[in-house]
DNA sequence: GAACAATGCAAGTGACCGCTTACATCTGAT
DNA sequence: ATCAGATGTAAGCGGTCACTTGCATTGTTC
């Protein structure tokens, strides 16, 4: 279907592997991890099929190894600590922004791992424990510096809020994103929620 | 595997196509719309394959009926206006875990829907469609109503924030239900919610 | 130029899937 | 008693899938 007219004769065991771990993800996200096939994965990669099953040694495996470089490829990119130093509702809609953006574009992807995931909870685990958590640590650090600048009222539970403004965007993207066509910008539903949630944390005037 | 010793022999023309319906709900939330096989809808239904096909043209059709059937299922239960009287913040609570509530419940088909709604993206946007959208008016109208009472600030799109609500409740039931092992309940998290948007809403202070 | 590892190629295997056909059986209404 | 319609049973068809085997080819290294 798709021609690639480079390479093809050359055989410098170049990179076999990443392509099919790219061609994995693409296909993977594109189909489902059950309609994807060994066949279509290796046709995206320009490889031979066998060349697949003597990589990894069968479609479960080319799936762990998937999931595994997904998730270093995407663990700490986004929230950069320096940018939290001014105003909370600033810091809080570049974080947003940011976050958003890589959920869009990993839309496919994600879609496919929470539709799958009460199917394989050790994937779906490793997804959430290696990409997931390493940035809410680092979002809650910076919320609670906020309440030490007084920015945050007391008496909230930071880990669960930080989850709720996650939440929002994760479900705000999946909104967007699936066939369900709003009557509003993406940009205006970030910064609703950044405006929505810093009133929220915001400490009450007496 | 499941012994149903009831009926079995007995052959009423009772409640077939109901059954086929209701196993599909359940095989296609289990498996996945791809991984599920006429043939296990069929038996899950205590039904013969042949009589699947009978009533449906084919899987497709079979898969039309069941989201058909259970949009219209679900498609205003939740929250009834009468309970949108007093306390903003009361009201709100009462909203969230009704929803929440119909979201865990409804967890697998939900999963199911999320990861194939950009494969099916017809069905993806009925669902949405005839189940999500006469909510969401409902509970915009009863924000709105909320701020003719005073207890909303002005300058906001309460159908964007309305969105931002949901999808935190949405958010929430995912990452509760799936692997990831929280720190703290599912009533907290609720709670935490109302918290955070009843006063990111509410009119700030002069 | 020889050895070696990576890859391609052709073919096949057993299993399962969606779906169909032909025929027997049972039930309920007339 | 009969007849129509719904269901069951058995068998199969063409297709696809994950995965394997055997062998030829190619590029790299020494």
């Amino acid at each position: 279907m798709q021609t690639e007219p480079v390479k093809k004769s050359s055989r410098p065991a170049a990179g076999t592997r990443e392509r099919l771990l790219e061609a994995a993800m693409k296909v993977f996200a594109r189909d489902g991890l059950h309609k994807a096939t060994t066949r279509g994965i290796a046709e995206e990669a320009g490889v031979n099929e066998v060349t697949l099953f003597r990589h990894f040694q069968n479609k479960d495996g080319l799936l762990a190894a998937v999931i595994s470089q997904a998730v270093q490829s995407h663990a700490g990119d986004g929230l950069d600590d320096a940018r939290w130093n001014g105003d909370l509702k600033k810091s809080l809609h570049h974080f947003a922004k940011t976050l958003y953006a890589n959920l869009v574009r990993d839309e496919a992807f994600i879609r496919t791992m929470v539709g799958e995931a009460h199917r394989h909870p050790d994937y779906a685990q490793k997804v959430i424990l290696d990409a997931v958590q390493p940035m809410r640590a680092r979002f809650i650090g910076n919320l609670e510096a906020a309440r030490k600048n007084g920015q945050v009222r007391r008496g909230l539970d930071l880990g669960v809020a930080a989850d709720t403004f996650t939440a929002m965007l994760f479900g705000g993207m999946l909104r967007h994103t699936g066939g369900c066509a709003e009557d509003y910008t993406a940009e205006k539903y970030v910064a609703t929620c950044v405006e929505i949630f810093a009133s929220g944390l915001a400490p009450v005037r007496p």
